[in-house]
RNA sequence: GCGGGUGUAGCCGAACUGGUAUAGGCGCAGGACUUAGGAUCCUGUGGACUCUGUCCGUGAGGGUUCGAGUCCCUCCACCCGCACCA
């Protein structure tokens, strides 16, 4: 008996694969389409990360199972290559981007192909081909046209580190996500994408798309949608009528309401300075509170002199007040103060000795006096409301305001447009163009792609604009519209513009002169059956994606909506407890392990090691497990052979049949592997083995070990063919139901809940059989002898239960 | 503070609608085969004890139930989001 040898082995059907087309589909014509999607790698210099590994072999796992269920798997990759990180690294190593980027390209599909998932070899793609770029400047024109894309003087985040403006999704504790600098507010003009227009959508479709639950929970409170009123009070003191809009979700307590609040940014401000009668102490206020990025909820503020607002409900008198707490870009940048009821209004009404109404009272007991009541209850002090429920209250004063002409019910959402401009180099030029005459005019399609020019040198300089404003040949055109000399943008977009539609290029990479594939095509492949990624990114590409397609789908490009049928987050994979990272020096290299285990030990560990869900920890030690259940595998298939299969292996094989199928159904990997380990135990016990099995089993193991699973089928079983024909086109196999069940089973037999006994019975006994066996157990007799039996609870195959006095 | 998740052996982890807690793997111990083994195979492996059986055991404490890792209540610890969103 020979060895299993995993390098040679699986180098042999990796080039096999290749050259025989194995995995390739034809996207026009495959019967029974399945998407099989996994996000696609961020090329780094370090090479492939074993957490991508981690994601791509669970994800190719179950694009395999599929397969083998009689799918048509299309299961395309490519590389995220634009970006800051790439640069960054570039710039830091002295060397040109370009140059970079081809070294990983070429790195990391080399790395992907070792891996032995079942990549569409034909359909890569990489953000920063122009071929690609082209037309997510394409996207961009589309979102220009249909409104969704504007220009903005606006407070940014500002890297001072990367020299850039970030999203506000890139922004983690008020720390750069790239380089962890600290965050700076900057005042800029930028493009953005209205993102905001699609709130509600993104919001009604979370309860209807099959996604992994805390990925839509965090969509939630990412969108945070809020349901209240709009309420307008009329200003009083000025020689002009003016009025501020608030918005509250508590317009029940609008009779508690003791004061008005601005944000420091807000409009009134300005248009009312010459009534404001302490507006130099405003100004210094505004001066000191602009750039209010402190993590300390420090409440400050000031009150308008001169200037009052009226209540509508009670046409009652209220002082206003700008503070530092109110954000400008929610709501109306603008609260009615209810101190009474509201944790914010109370701290800053009792720091300014301003008057506290209660208006909701709870059903039960005194609200406390020294905070605020944040329950619903019944209203008190408030005419006609007094007495109602906070919900009766609510939907009254909002019919009330409607009516007489104060307000109306509204909707406002945390969600923020998408800042999409950058100033660096890497990454698309955005395909707009200034003319002093047109203003601003987009690029033509037919000029597309905007190519990014070869510059040596891309080091920004922190003048806020991009390394392309210094390329005179590269920003100096002429107006599209007017023909007069224009400025083209030297922005670039964001990387995750990129990441927003790559799903749909895989679909299209044959055809040159268009974005999307063919509608036929498309209505084919989308929406993709399974999305598996990590859940770092809930709330950034994952919710910038349906956005994306919502759009498309809106102008008539895609036959769906929502992008991904279902998505499914993987967990985090950590290494001896903590966190893989550099600094801590337990990186895990992949190429270093599957040179020395092979990749199907490695693929094997990786789904072994813990439910996908959860993530899992690395061990090294682990992995050892698995070449031995290869090497256990292979000795299987040196064992004698007969042609005959007994009923009992039988019903044993079709138990685990059963088992892995509902387990990968489920992408419970870990335990699906466990299912065949047993398996391959039981089977080797008996010393003899039938064909059939063995040839079942080579089926099951390919999700897993696919290159184990074809050198099985083709060699060890002889199943080789001209032309060839791969084990992933055979069938999974099936079992039958009756078959799968236990014979005989193992009956447990409870005292007063304990354990006392174990019987082995043949199944489907009925209560009195099993009952008069269980009483005839000399271990149980030992309980009840003495006692009287008041009750026995009985379940069928599996326990009965003696209640004693 | 709000939202989501997790807590089971020496370690990684199983356990369907409440029904044998600890499957599978690692590690460890003993044995076999060996010149040798860190290869392979077999056996054992939650703890305690008055040791062919009894008791205790799923973060802690209560509850419901014939029966709780699982359901309910009150806590604790850790991880991940969001965080003055009116």
């Amino acid at each position: 008996m020979t060895n299993y040898q995993p390098q040679s082995v699986e180098e042999k059907w990796r080039s096999v694969w290749e050259k025989e087309k194995v995995y390739q589909v034809d996207l026009d014509r495959a019967p029974r389409p399945f998407y099989n999607l996994m996000m696609f790698p961020y090329p780094s210099a370090e090479g492939l990360h074993i957490g991508n590994t981690y994601a791509f072999v669970h994800s190719d796992a179950y694009g395999r199972y599929m397969r083998l269920k009689g799918y048509d798997v299309f299961e395309p990759i490519g590389l995220d290559g634009f970006g800051i990180h790439s640069e960054n690294y570039a710039l830091k190593i002295k060397e040109h981007i370009r140059d970079v980027s081809a070294r990983t390209e070429k790195r990391f599909y080399g790395q992907l192909k070792l891996i032995g998932n079942a990549y569409d070899w034909s359909r890569t793609l990489e953000t920063y081909h122009p071929n690609y770029y082209r037309w997510t400047q394409w996207l961009f024109l589309k979102m220009y046209e249909k409104g969704l894309a504007y220009r903005r003087q606006s407070q940014v985040n500002w890297c001072p580190s990367c020299q850039t403006v970030l999203a506000d999704e890139q922004v983690i504790n008020g720390r750069c996500e790239r380089c962890q600098s600290l965050v700076e507010s900057k005042q800029m003009e930028q493009w953005f994408w209205k993102i905001t227009d699609y709130a509600e959508k993104l919001w009604r479709n979370l309860d209807r798309i099959d996604w992994s639950e805390e990925v839509k929970a965090a969509q939630r409170s990412w969108i945070g949608r809020s349901e209240g009123a709009r309420i307008n009070f009329l200003v009083k003191g000025g020689s002009r009528q003016s009025r501020i809009e608030v918005f509250t979700t508590r317009p029940d307590t609008l009779f508690g309401c003791t004061y008005l609040v601005l944000s420091p940014q807000h409009p009134l401000l300005k248009e009312l300075q010459s009534e404001i009668k302490n507006s130099n102490q405003l100004a210094d206020y505004l001066k000191q509170n602009t750039v209010s990025q402190e993590d300390d909820h420090q409440k400050t503020g000031l009150r308008l002199e001169g200037l009052v607002a009226i209540n509508p409900a009670n046409q009652k008198e209220v002082p206003i007040f700008v503070a530092n707490y109110i954000l400008a870009d929610y709501g109306t940048g603008a609260i009615m103060a209810v101190p009474a009821h509201d944790q914010r209004d109370w701290d800053f009404a009792k720091l300014n000795q301003l008057e506290i109404i209660p208006v909701v009272q709870p059903t039960q007991g005194q609200p406390s006096e020294d905070a605020p009541y944040l329950e619903d209850g019944f209203l008190i002090n408030s005419d006609f409301l007094n007495g109602c429920s906070t919900k009766e209250a609510k939907s009254r004063m909002i019919s009330w305001l409607k009516e007489k002409g104060y307000g109306r019910a509204d909707i406002s959402y945390r969600l923020r447009d998408w800042c999409v401009s950058r100033q660096r180099y890497w990454g698309p030029p955005i395909p707009m163009v200034y003319c002093q005459k047109c203003g601003w005019q987009p690029v033509p399609e037919s000029e597309l792609p905007i190519l990014l020019p070869d510059l040596n040198d891309f080091q920004p300089d922190g003048s806020g604009r991009g390394p392309l404003s210094k390329v005179p040949e590269f920003y100096e055109t002429r107006c599209p519209k007017c023909h007069q000399p224009a400025r083209r943008e030297t922005d670039v977009s964001d990387p995750f513009v990129d990441s927003s539609w790559f799903y749909l290029r895989y679909l299209s990479t044959d055809f040159e002169n268009q974005a999307l594939a063919p509608r036929e095509r498309m209505v084919r492949w989308l929406p993709v059956d399974m999305y598996i990624g990590g859940r770092e990114h809930s709330v950034l590409h994952l919710l910038y994606v349906r956005f994306v397609s919502m759009v498309l789908y809106d102008l008539g490009y895609l036959p769906e909506e929502e992008p991904f049928k279902k998505f499914r987050a993987h967990g985090l994979l950590i290494k001896d407890g903590s966190k893989i990272s550099k600094s801590r020096g337990n990186i895990v290299n992949p190429d270093e392990y599957l040179a020395e285990y092979g990749v199907d030990a490695v693929r094997l560990y990786l789904m072994f090691l813990g439910d996908m869900r959860q993530g899992g920890d690395w061990r090294d030690n682990g992995l050892k497990g698995m070449v031995r259940f290869i090497n256990r595998i292979w000795a299987l298939y040196q064992l004698p052979r007969q042609d005959s299969v007994d009923e009992e292996t039988d019903r044993m094989m079709a138990r685990a049949i059963k088992k892995t199928s509902e387990d990968l159904d489920q992408l419970k990997f870990n335990t699906a592997i466990a299912h065949l380990m047993t398996l391959v135990n039981q089977l080797k016990s008996k010393g003899k083995v039938s064909v059939k099995h063995l040839k079942q089993l080579a089926i099951m193991i390919g999700p897993f070990a696919p290159h184990l699973s074809e050198e099985l089928w083709q060699e060890q079983l002889g199943q080789k063919q001209d032309p060839f024909r791969s084990v992933v086109n055979q069938s999974w196999p099936q079992y039958d139901q009756s078959m799968a069940v236990k014979k005989q089973i193992t009956f447990v037999v409870q005292v007063d809940g304990k354990l006392r006994d174990r019987l082995e019975l043949s199944a489907g006994l009925d209560q009195l059989a099993a009952e008069k066996k269980a009483r005839s157990s000399e271990r149980v007799q030992k309980f009840i002898k003495d006692r009287k039996v008041t009750k026995v609870t009985f379940v069928p195959d599996r326990l009965i239960n003696f209640v004693t006095e």
